[in-house]
DNA sequence: CTTGACCTTCCCGTGACTGGAAGCCCCATA
DNA sequence: TATGGGGCTTCCAGTCACGGGAAGGTCAAG
């Protein structure tokens, strides 16, 4: 496969792929015009990182998931731990993203958001954090 | 006020406050030595965009909101419009993570973790998305 | 033979900083 | 007066995960 069919296979763009050669995720064979050739593991490999990918894995994550999915000999309690790992790191962003909602939420609830220039937002973002005293 | 002192009230980094100045945030004067001389109005703007910058608007956010917040004439429609769409963009951002805490929330708990190879993570991480037939 | 689609490498830009090097400046102490 | 240590300055490079675009080689069809 040339690298159009296998980015369509694989759902990613061409130049990620060439990104993810650069970075040793994959390892394509070479033609003798320097085309890559990709294999079935090699397509395997892409389509399971943009995967863990698109469940919010780093790259470097993903190397260490790629390294066990292909290791028969692996421990299933090693992939647990990184993934434990990254849904720790993905609830302490949701919680992160939860708390400025609620503040900013707040702050657009008390504008009025006419004309006037008046502005509680602005006046909020003009205040230390809204939880201290005074 | 050096920046070591306007660094520590506003709650930035020195090396954000001089990269804020370069990007034209704010616009410190100067004393004979070369060192910045911070004033008030220095130190409103830096801890405004501290606050923008916690409940996560960009840069180009903070610009437009500091543009506002030292427009004496502004429509406090204008700040509402903006504070909106970042609230839209932070529930995006919120649901995208709940959807990747789900999956991998499932794949974590049908893993039991131990010395074996046999894992479900990696082969949910394997198979085409999980809501598909076939 | 030409056209156009595909492939290659290479380099720059993104956002919002952070780290580090090299070199002034200022104050206090010996 | 020398010196030492801290603070200040600029500039350069790196981060993360790509994306855009240039310059040029390759391939299949007409």
């Amino acid at each position: 496969m040339n690298i159009a069919e296998v980015a369509k296979a694989a759902g990613l763009p061409a130049k990620t792929i060439r990104y993810y050669e650069d970075i040793g995720l994959i390892q394509p064979a070479r033609r003798d015009n320097g085309y890559r050739a990709f294999g079935q593991n090699d397509l395997h490999r892409l389509a399971f990182v943009a995967r863990a990918r698109s469940l919010g894995f780093s790259i470097q994550e993903c190397r260490a998931l790629l390294a066990l999915y292909q290791d028969r000999a692996r421990a299933s309690g090693d992939v647990k731990a990184l993934a434990v790992a990254h849904l720790a790191q993905i609830r302490a962003k949701i919680a992160a993203l939860r708390g400025m909602e609620a503040t900013l939420a707040d702050l657009v609830q008390a504008c009025h958001g006419d004309q006037r220039p008046d502005c509680p937002i602005l006046h909020g973002l003009s205040q230390p954090a809204s939880g201290d005293a005074q």
